[in-house]
Order: C-alpha cells, then sequence, then structure tokens
DNA sequence: TTTCAAATGCAACTTAGTTGCATTTTCATT
DNA sequence: AATGAAAATGCAACTAAGTTGCATTTGAAA
C-alpha cells in the first residue's frame, strides 16, 4: 500500500509525518511528469502555504527523496534520485507545452572537456515534443 | 580587427550600432566563459541599465548572435549560436565557483525516448570541477 | 540636415523563491 | 493521558531576476 511507503520514506530520515508532506508524497508518487510549485499548488489546493510547501520541496530533495529540475527560470520536481545522486537517467523537455518527463538513459557518451576540467555527472536534455503535443 | 566584426555583425541584421552594443560584443568576443547580467553589468560599469541590457540580451539572442544557458535560476550568454541552432556543442558547469564553459562535443548519442515523443535536440550539461578550482 | 524608427533610461511591476518570527503540531518520554 | 522539546507551519515582509510602459534620445537613411 502506497500509504506505508510514505510513512517509511518520512520515518527513515526522522521527518515528521504532516498532513501537507503526505498529500505531497502522494501526488509525486502518482505525477507522471515533473512538477513546478504551481502545479503542485494547484493540485494539493490554494490554501497551502507558500513558504512550507518551498521548504518541504527543499527538505525532500535534500533527503534525496526528489529530485530537481531547473527549466528556464522555473523548478521541477520529481520522485526519485537525481543524476548528482548517481541515479542516472535524461530528463525529455517538451517544447510546446514545456512538460518535463524523466526518461532512462541508455548508452553512455564520452566527451572530452579541456584539460585540467574533471567531469563528475553528464546530464542530459533532450528537447522535442511529447506524445500529447 | 574586432571592431570591423561587431560592425558586421550588427549591419548584417540591421541592428543599429550603439554604444553599450558595442561594448557587449566586445566583451562576449573575449570572454572564456558565459556571461550572467551581473557580470556583464559588473565589467561594463554601474551605470548601465538594466533594462538596455536585458533588452540587447535578448535581441542578440534572437538575432543569433549569443546564445542563453539556464542555470539555477540564471540565465548565462556566450558568443555564438546554440543548439537549439543546429550548433552542437556542450556545456560545463563548475560545481565550486558555479563557471559555465562552452565546450566542443564530440561523439553523438542515442537516447531512446518513450513511444510518441520526438527527439528534436539532446543537449548535455556537464557537471564537475573546472581548472581554477 | 531633416526624419523617424529603433534604442535608451527610468520607474514601476511581476514572478519565483526566501527569511524572520510567533504559533502550532508531532512524537518521544513520563 | 499529560508533558515538553524540537520540528513544522503560517503569515508577512523581503529579495533577486527579469519585464513593461512610456517619454526622450540617437543612429543612419534619404
Ligand atoms: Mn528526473
Ligand atoms: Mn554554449
Ligand atoms: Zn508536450
Ligand atoms: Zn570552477
Amino acid at each position: 500500500m502506497k500509504h506505508a511507503m510514505i510513512d517509511d520514506l518520512l520515518q527513515k530520515r526522522g521527518l515528521k509525518r504532516t498532513k501537507l508532506r503526505i498529500a505531497l508524497l502522494n501526488h509525486f508518487l502518482s505525477a507522471k511528469h515533473a512538477l513546478s510549485y504551481l502545479e503542485i499548488k494547484g493540485a494539493l489546493g490554494e490554501n497551502v502555504d507558500k513558504s512550507t510547501l518551498y521548504r518541504n520541496l527543499t527538505t525532500f530533495e535534500e533527503a534525496g527523496i526528489i529530485h530537481r529540475i531547473d527549466h528556464s527560470g522555473v523548478a521541477k520536481y520529481a520522485f526519485g534520485k537525481g543524476q548528482n545522486d548517481g541515479h542516472h537517467h535524461a530528463h525529455f523537455v517538451c517544447d510546446q507545452c514545456e512538460t518535463v518527463y524523466c526518461v532512462e538513459k541508455t548508452g553512455a557518451t564520452t566527451i572530452n572537456v579541456p584539460k585540467g576540467f574533471k567531469t563528475k555527472v553528464v546530464q542530459m536534455i533532450i528537447r522535442g515534443t511529447c506524445s500529447y503535443c
């Protein structure tokens, strides 16, 4: 059951089980694409406090529960670890609807960086048109 | 000479040769990495008007003279065309100093996107440490 | 040298996100 | 169940990046 999983996610990191956090994680677990602050607020209700929501997004991100994808001035969040935490996957950005999807990355690429530069993570953004557009 | 090149860049696109534009292009031509609004303003003088500078950055971008790289909430600009204009190169972001460098991209990568999704451009961001850090 | 569209400068606005602080809530302990 | 401390919330005020409206100035074509 989803509820048990959410409790587990929070408990393991010593995060308190609040109403918003549970709703937030529920929403992330069923989301098909990365969510912006406004999308989340729209889904969870207008009465959700801005600071609290942003603070929880940051908390979850730092706890490795969700990861952030920056997209032309607005941050979007998706469930799971990001590239920085060793989870290698790419992001698909739809030119039409601006939706960001997490997609599996197959086949690594080697790029030669200038001398003295040290590569840690290679992240990929695929721009194109999604199946709904 | 650089001056002639700048005149050419502007003239070809019917852009007027103003003081700021010339200074701006000069700065871009000698920049070793992508520049933010604040870096440009710092270099060209505090008296530079915010609106005018931003408007020129947009104008240059639309004219294909410079390209924008979004980096965690701040736009950075570098001379030349970007990936969206067919010029395929990657961006190196230093974790330490947050500097963004344009680097040559060798060897194409194919990633399989979900059915119905159409790939247009694949852009790469390499995170790591630059030679100065 | 006149003309006028393009560019500038300034102030006011917007949007995304942050911060300080008083109040409330969770959760562990008694 | 009652207590209490730390964590989380809610609200308002703030910041930082970028945009917009409008009056004034300027570049360059005629
Ligand atoms: Mn992702
Ligand atoms: Mn570049
Ligand atoms: Zn789409
Ligand atoms: Zn560096």
